[in-house]
DNA sequence: TCTGGGGTCCTAGGACCC
DNA sequence: TCTGGGGTCCTAGGACCC
């Protein structure tokens, strides 16, 4: 059977999103700013049209955005995880098997519908979708991944959102800029355009020896899917967790400990809650702090890590861990701008290995944990927590134009006013 | 240009072993 | 010409993705 394979992508998601839930923004300029609402992250067609680039700084667009009647948003990744999985639910009623690439992205296996017009059968998805969520949709065809993925940068540009590249590979790979290929990034891009390669069509054509040699397997796998060879096969499962990481900037830089301490906390803390809800356990955890790299001064960044007799998920272990982590590594007089936890080496929670020193104490702090979770989960904001994280919290970043929770949250539904 | 937060995989090189 | 050779495990760093 053909492979054939479908790339479908929603239209700069998270902007999507936010126009979603206020259809009275339809047609006006929209970003979505990252953390601490220092850039945006994602930018609608009618922002990108005014020149606002994703990674730009907020005060640079704040005007034009204005100016334009459109609107800017902190990011709210809750709402938009809702959307996706909504997203997802829908393209589920069209393919047999998918992969869940991102939380805006699926790989579709088309293989079993070859014998269909794809094009059209893809574009009553996108209609579905359209018209069952409220996001824009672009969907991509080809022999390989490597190959959807081109198709769908074109299927961005086309007017039925829906492109099919088999039978034209290199016409479009011709066409396509060589650092826009799925898995060649900055640095690859560079290395190609000084060889003197500048297109798709071109890498696809560099003898393979010299890919192997200079750009690891995975630029030869690359390779090959543009060849039409499948190196990269749909991953239904999701393959399990390895790690897990909370980091975030301050919302201002610190060089007090104290602050940095709590900020430590509330990340581990975080980190245990989203371990819990997976079903995991963490034998190791790390802290790391630094300056910022883009300020001029001195810079300084420490890590530190510590293994635990025992995998565990537990809240107070971990902001135990922080305190003697940070105590480690802490240097004064420096600015301190970005902190985070990593948790590794990590496990499924059902098959956690006794240990003769751990206490029964400790497996009775479980059960309180779970308690405090569902507390968490009913009241829908973060209503018991731990002193460690502070009160005040200055250091917590700024979100200062966040969208309601409107498809989570009761308390923030949108209203509808009939007239 | 100015640079957020969360991930994965691959390779080279060192330590260690027989 | 040099030379011990082969294996495993771990880590750091680099590359990529959204």
């Amino acid at each position: 059977m053909e492979n054939v394979i479908g790339l479908a992508d929603c239209n700069s998601f998270y902007a999507s999103c936010e126009r979603a839930l206020r259809p009275d923004l339809a047609g006006k300029p929209l970003v979505v700013l990252s953390n601490n609402d220092t850039m945006v992250v994602a930018a609608s067609p009618e922002a990108k049209a005014l020149g606002i680039g994703l990674g730009e700084p907020l005060f640079r667009v704040q005007r034009i955005i204005k100016t334009h009647g459109g609107a800017f948003f902190s990011s709210n990744y809750t709402l938009y995880a809702d959307l996706s999985q909504r997203v997802m639910e829908v393209l589920k009623r069209y393919v047999m098997r998918m992969e869940v690439y991102s939380i805006d992205e699926a790989f579709l296996c088309l293989s079993e519908f070859s014998d269909l017009d794809l094009p059209s059968y893809a574009s009553s998805m996108r209609e579905a979708v359209r018209e069952e969520v409220g996001i824009p949709l672009s969907v991509g065809i080809g022999g390989t991944k490597t190959l959807a993925k081109a198709a769908v940068k074109a299927a961005k540009k086309s007017s039925g959102g829906v492109f099919d590249i088999r039978g034209q590979e290199e016409a479009v790979l011709a066409k396509l800029p060589v650092e826009d290929i799925w898995g060649i990034g900055r640095q690859y891009g560079r290395l190609l355009r000084r060889q003197g390669v500048d297109t798709a069509l071109g890498f696809m054509r560099l003898p393979e020896r010299w890919v192997l040699k200079h750009m690891t397997v995975d630029g030869f796998r690359t390779q090959q899917e543009l060849k039409g060879f499948p190196c990269l096969s749909l991953q239904e499962a999701r393959p399990p967790r390895k790690e897990l990481v909370v980091s975030r900037g301050f919302g201002r830089v610190t060089e007090r400990a104290e602050e940095i301490e709590e900020a430590l906390c509330e990340y581990a803390s975080l980190a245990a809650r989203r371990l819990r809800r997976e079903e995991l356990v963490a034998r190791e955890i790390s802290a790391f702090i630094m300056t910022s790299p883009f300020r001029p001064g001195p810079q300084y960044v420490g890590i530190k890590s510590a293994r635990f007799p025992e995998r565990s998920a537990s809240t107070v272990a971990f902001i135990r861990a922080m305190r003697s982590l940070l105590s480690g590594m802490y240097r004064p007089g420096y600015p301190y701008r970005k902190a985070g936890v990593i948790l590794s080496d990590l496990g499924d929670c059902s098959v956690i290995q006794g240990n003769l020193f751990v206490s029964p104490a400790e497996r009775r702090e479980q059960q309180l944990l779970r308690a405090v979770d569902h507390l968490n989960d009913k009241y829908g904001t973060e209503v018991v927590r731990f002193g460690a994280v502070g009160l005040t919290q200055p250091w917590r970043m700024r979100r200062e134009a966040l969208s309601p929770h409107a498809t989570t949250r009761w308390e923030e539904l949108p209203q509808v006013n009939a007239s």
